[in-house]
DNA sequence: AATGGTATTTTGCCTGA
DNA sequence: TCAGGCGAAATACCATT
């Protein structure tokens, strides 16, 4: 036991020193470019495309404290963010109860001896409260993933939060950890309006779209969160920050979502589309060239989608608003 | 060079066996 | 649980300005 505490002091000291020059083997998830630092704004960027990775780098520590009381266990360091130490998904490996193997057949004696010793490896597991040991790494994960998403802290303990009861209501069998986990960050992230995709959850993510967004509707609907289709406008903030475009621009976009949303132009259709148009065609109306290819990078909307939606909004805004006025005052009659 | 339009393929969601 | 229908979006290609 003793190899082991040396073992863990110089894993802090490795992973302190990471810290300090700032990557392992960070490569840009967009671009494949190298990532530098900058410590002073504390972001770490793509030097070839731009793209902010991590907002805040201090924020790598555990926030799972706030969720558990039970001291001891800090010390395992489990579900901490030094992820290359649990790649592999054996924490979500479980060991059956019965001397069975998959197939259901009996096992032999000597793998039964085998069997007996992990269990009571996994009996020691469980008297540390398996539930609490499955908590810990589901919140080590969407810490990791919201700092790596640049979520902000609170965020982070309302995706906690919807996790916990998951667990609380026997959801998480069948599922993996890391799925419900993603989902459950992504329902935060929708609850409180901010602009992450499912795309970018998926960068960050060890799970593939399809399982988090199965899972994803799954707790959505199981624990009544009623979180509807995301916001077009909660994308805007974002798109227009990437694409270096105008407040005035931005408000003339919000005003077409607004304007679109009325007309109910927006049923069934991506909602990042509908924001990459509403950017565009407030570009037209402000003036500013953005071509459709430039958006089109920017949100991963294609020039085709962009066109098809722009052109429904302006002609909801024809429709219902054919003064060029920015009235806020939206009363308006359908048809 | 950018946009507008169209045909085809891909993709995800839903539904019904 | 699965296949297939269906609509949206992407992809490819061409026309227009």
């Amino acid at each position: 036991m003793t190899t082991l505490s040396t073992h863990d002091a110089e894993e802090r000291e490795s992973t302190a020193d990471e810290e300090t020059t700032a990557g392992e083997d960070h490569v840009c998830p967009d671009c494949g470019g190298h990532l530098t630092h900058d410590a002073s704004r504390g972001e770490t960027v793509c030097a070839d495309c731009g793209l902010v990775v991590d907002e805040n780098a201090i924020d790598r520590g555990p926030e799972w404290r706030a969720f558990d009381s039970a001291e001891r266990d800090e010390k395992s360091r489990v579900g901490a963010p030094t992820t290359k130490l649990m790649h592999d998904e054996g924490l979500s490996t479980n060991i059956g109860w019965q001397n069975k193997d998959a197939n259901g057949n009996s096992l032999s004696s000597s793998q039964r001896e085998k069997m007996q010793r992990l269990r009571t490896w996994n009996e020691r597991f469980r008297t540390r409260d398996h539930s609490e040991r499955n908590l810990k790494q589901a919140l080590g994960e969407i810490d990791r993933m919201g700092s790596a998403l640049g979520v902000p802290k609170s965020a982070r303990e309302t995706a906690g939060v919807v996790y916990r009861r998951a667990l609380d209501e026997g959801l998480l069998p069948g599922r993996s950890i890391e799925g419900v986990a993603t989902a459950s960050l992504y329902a935060a992230v929708r609850q409180t309006n901010l602009p992450q995709t499912i795309d970018d959850m998926v960068v960050v993510s060890r799970v593939d779209e399809q399982e988090f967004t199965r899972a994803y509707r799954y707790i959505n609907r199981e624990l009544s969160l009623e979180i509807g289709p995301p916001d077009p406008a909660d994308y805007l903030s974002k798109f227009v920050s990437e694409l270096d475009a105008s407040d005035e621009l931005a408000m003339r976009a919000h005003d077409l979502i607004e304007n679109g949303k009325a007309a109910n132009v927006h049923s069934g259709k991506s909602p990042v589309g509908l924001a990459a148009a509403a950017i565009y065609a407030a570009g037209l109306l402000v003036n500013e060239e953005l071509t459709q290819e430039t958006i089109s990078d920017a949100t991963d909307v294609s020039t085709v989608t962009i066109r098809d939606r722009y052109r429904e909004l302006l002609e909801a805004e024809a429709d219902r608003d054919p003064v060029e006025a920015s009235a806020a005052g939206g009363s308006n009659a359908s048809a």
